[in-house]
DNA sequence: CGCAATAA
DNA sequence: TTATTGCGG
């Protein structure tokens, strides 16, 4: 997923550590597809069943996004959910790809069940994650209830994502991956979540928000531009060409970069007569010129008690003590939010 | 993951 | 108050 191996190659110089409090007062526009998937991910019993309703529908993603979009706005930030739209023409092969792997993954999961193998099927069952429209479209139910708003995006959601962060309306972009940087965002954070420990395996560590400044990252990999920034990157390889161009790792990748200056000439060059599953030129058009949309707010409203307890209680089995509780919670931190918003402006 | 009951 | 554990839906 993402532009793993290029996260690699950001080093510690280029990433800095900080506690949720200090990013209050900031907005920020957060990969909600990200989100929700590592909810439906990590929120389940040791067994690797997911929460559900008692229809049986999976509230695992609800859960997550409630609960923690409350801490958000409790350490004073300001969020904004950025949804998926429709992916550009040349995903659509990797996006097959991925669903086959998750059919496969499916299989293995019913198999695992089947023989009793307890620890393959909490492997598999996250393996197998499916995000259907009911989940997304419950994710913007909740969300519109919270008063927390929430963007459509025409295409990719980190595009648009950073497209809000770099018009100055979002200090960042929140997520796991680092497309964000690609498409142009000036701070990516990660880790943005209140809970300062999360398991690895079996040990424990502590994961704390991670701010990644754009400029920094160029110039720790000794880059000009964002340019070569998305060029080295289609080298090793995007959600575009998973593959990169076989045969050339992180350090060749950068090497051939700093030497050649951009994409362009490598392909006239040392990648001549090299055949691509999608025109790398394609890609990199993309990253610079993806679609977006100006119909956006990033205003905070009034949260709806009442549908907010249909939705959760009532539709979704929620504990209405917890949520009442959480209710409370969501409406402090959304009054000094206000607040604070006024006083910066002052 | 994050909450909440419980232990220390 | 902080750390641990198990439950939430």
């Amino acid at each position: 997923m993402g532009v793993t191996e290029l996260g690699k190659l950001i080093g510690k110089e280029a990433r800095r550590e900080a506690k949720l409090e200090a990013l209050a007062g900031r907005c920020v526009a957060l990969d909600a597809y990200n989100a929700l998937y590592q909810f439906l991910a990590s929120i389940r019993q040791p067994d690797g069943t997911p929460l559900m309703d008692r229809a049986g529908r999976i509230t695992s993603h609800i859960s997550g996004l409630f609960y923690r979009t409350i801490n958000l706005m409790e350490a004073g930030i300001k969020p904004v959910y950025v949804f998926d739209g429709k992916p550009p023409e040349f995903k659509l092969a990797e996006i097959e790809e991925r669903r086959r792997a998750k059919e496969k993954a499916t299989e293995e999961l019913v198999r695992a069940i089947k023989e009793g193998r307890r620890d393959e099927v909490a492997k598999y069952a996250k393996r197998a994650i499916f995000l259907t429209n009911e989940m997304v479209e419950d994710a913007k139910r909740l969300l519109t209830y919270m008063g927390v708003p929430w963007v459509q995006a025409p295409s990719e959601g980190e595009a648009q994502a950073a497209y809000m962060a770099r018009r100055g309306h979002c200090w960042a972009v929140g997520s796991q991956d680092y497309d964000s940087l690609l498409f142009g965002s000036p701070r990516l954070v990660r880790n943005l979540a209140a809970s300062p420990k999360r398991k690895v395996g079996d040990e424990v560590v502590e994961l704390s928000p991670e701010i990644i400044e754009l400029d920094t990252v160029l110039k720790s990999l000794r880059l000009r531009s964002r340019e070569q920034l998305i060029d080295l990157a289609i080298l090793l390889g995007t959600d575009y060409n998973p593959d990169g161009v076989p045969g050339i790792g992180p350090q060749r990748a950068l090497k051939l970069i700093w030497e050649f200056g951009s994409l362009e000439k490598l392909l006239d060059t040392v990648l001549r007569g090299v055949t691509f599953p999608i025109d790398p030129v394609e890609i990199k058009r993309f990253f610079l010129n993806p679609p977006v949309t100006d119909t956006y707010t990033t205003d905070v409203t009034k949260p709806d008690d009442a549908k907010l307890r249909e939705f959760l209680v009532h539709e979704h089995d929620f504990g209405e003590e917890r949520v009442e509780r959480a209710l409370e919670r969501l409406k402090k931190a959304m009054g000094k939010l206000r607040t604070s918003a006024l006083d910066s402006f002052f």
